[in-house]
RNA sequence: GGAGAAAUGGCAGAGUGGUCGAAUGCGGCGGUCUUGAAAACCGUUGAGGGUCACACCUCCGGGGGUUCGAAUCCCUCUUUCUCCGCCA
């Protein structure tokens, strides 16, 4: 959620920033506005009246202890009034403020200055490639196809038992599943990220304190019966564990790392890109979470970049660098920076990590301060970045290491597998 | 799932209808003293709204109610603890 104070202090600045995302911010900004003014004017009344009756009841409680009982109730017909008064400003005030909270978690985030325009992933600008495009086999196979021929992962068998986006992993497909948890899970710990394990279900606050709520309900699975949401990414409950805390300056960064399994429905994209480990409905993540200082949270974005790469790097994929567009930005994020994997036998790159920096969107809604050094209290800056999401690396891995005779580990995960192919 | 107890400032812990945003202790910050530190002493120390700045308003787990007036009484929800049941 924008601060209301930025858009008072220069809202053309806003409105041109917001136009990167080609939406017209105009209409919307005026509107909050001048719901603004009408809550502050609406608050002052309320708040003269209330000053009034508290005033009022204060001299009847001293008339009553003096033993004047009959001016006490003369007074008490005056505050019956103002009773009155300050409950229909009371219900006016309620009104206004929701409704500018309703259009305040309707505004996107300001995009950085450095994000490009452009409308959709075409106008995504690279900058940055690196890794080796292998020459493959003849015949080389798309990964749902070698997931069969060497019964690593079995889509039928999970839709039997969820449904389609569900896969089941066996043998060493499961094995290798699991070293690339454990090998990301070391990398980030010895990066300094402090691993954690967190709930996979969420309660509304959460959704809303990272923005999944109230745009994407229709995203995120929703158990009724206790008013939970499954987890689409362990952000959410990772950052929400900042939510209203006033933290101090001192101890930033704050930097986690964790493994979960994420619940995303992905309502309407069925299709022939979506194939095998492309887009499921559950799928493993690791993940990073930075709490910043404001003055550090670029330099931090671009340290998990870094890190990103380097994991990549060891894994010897190929791999390429995006900053999205406008268009293509995220609702809650400043700037993003998108790491792709190209899959040879697809021809295709795949999405592996987005690496974003939130500014102080989400802890605008979290109530996640500091006091600086002037005793000032400031908003935190959140970061977040995958590393990575698990199905398409081992996609990439599956497709790209591809031989012969059969599927090599990269170098780096042997000891975690225990094994250096998959035939 | 059943029965009972509780929820107050960073922490501990008073406060059961009026001047209580809230005693006291600890912690934090500033100062005196000291070569420096500790101890001692003095002061200060919640958040949000509002204002040029004050004033003023709101908040004692969340929501609702009673009352001229609620941290305090009532209803409800949530959470925690104890006991019983069930259980990886």
């Amino acid at each position: 959620m924008l601060q209301l104070q930025a858009i008072r202090e220069d809202k053309e600045k806003v409105i041109a920033a917001l136009a990167k995302r080609n939406i017209d911010a105009q209409p919307l900004l005026d509107k909050v506005l001048q719901l603004d003014e009408e809550r502050r004017a609406t608050q002052a009344q309320l708040d003269s009246t209330l000053a009034e009756s508290n005033k009022l009841s204060k001299e009847i409680g001293i008339l009553y202890k003096s033993g004047k009982a009959q001016e006490a109730n003369a007074l008490k017909e005056r505050t019956g009034n103002l009773k009155e008064e300050s409950k229909a400003l009371q219900e006016t005030l309620t009104t206004t403020a929701q409704e500018l909270q309703d259009i305040l978690y309707q505004i996107p985030n300001v995009p950085h200055s450095s994000v490009p325009a452009g409308s959709t992933e075409e106008d995504n600008e690279e900058i940055f490639k690196e890794g080796e495009v292998p020459v493959l086999v003849e015949n080389a196979l798309p990964h749902w196809e070698l997931a069969s021929k060497y019964d690593i992962i079995d889509f039928e068998l999970g839709a039997k038992i969820s449904g389609a986006g569900f896969p089941v992993y066996k043998g060493k497909g499961a094995r290798l599943q699991r070293a690339l948890i454990s090998y990301f899970l070391d990398k980030n710990t010895e990066a300094g990220y402090t691993e954690i394990q967190v709930p996979h279900l969420v309660n509304e606050a959460s959704g809303l304190g990272t923005g999944q709520l109230p745009d994407k309900e229709g995203q995120m699975y929703y158990v009724e019966a206790d008013d939970l949401y499954l987890i689409p990414t362990s952000e959410v409950p990772i950052t929400n564990l900042f939510r209203d805390e006033i933290v101090s300056e001192s101890d930033f960064p704050f930097t986690y790392t964790a493994y979960t399994p994420c619940f995303r429905r992905e309502a309407g994209s069925y299709g022939a890109h979506v194939r095998g480990l492309n887009r499921l409905h559950q799928f493993d993540k690791v993940e990073l979470v930075r709490v910043e200082h404001p003055e550090k949270s670029y330099e931090a974005l671009d340290g998990m970049v870094e890190h990103v790469k380097g994991i990549l790097r060891e894994l010897k994929l190929p791999y390429r660098i995006l900053r999205l567009c406008g268009g293509d930005l995220g609702f809650t994020s400043a700037l993003t920076y998108d790491f792709e994997v190209f899959s040879t036998a697809q021809d295709r790159w795949l999405e592996i990590s987005s690496v974003s920096n939130f500014e102080t969107f989400q802890s605008n809604r979290l109530k996640l301060r500091f006091r600086d050094e002037k005793g000032k209290m400031q908003l935190a800056h959140t970061l977040n970045g995958s590393s990575l999401a698990l199905p398409r690396v081992l996609a990439g891995i599956l497709e790209n290491y591809q031989t012969e005779n059969g599927i090599e580990i990269p170098e780096v995960l042997r000891p975690y597998t225990g094994f250096d192919r998959i035939d």
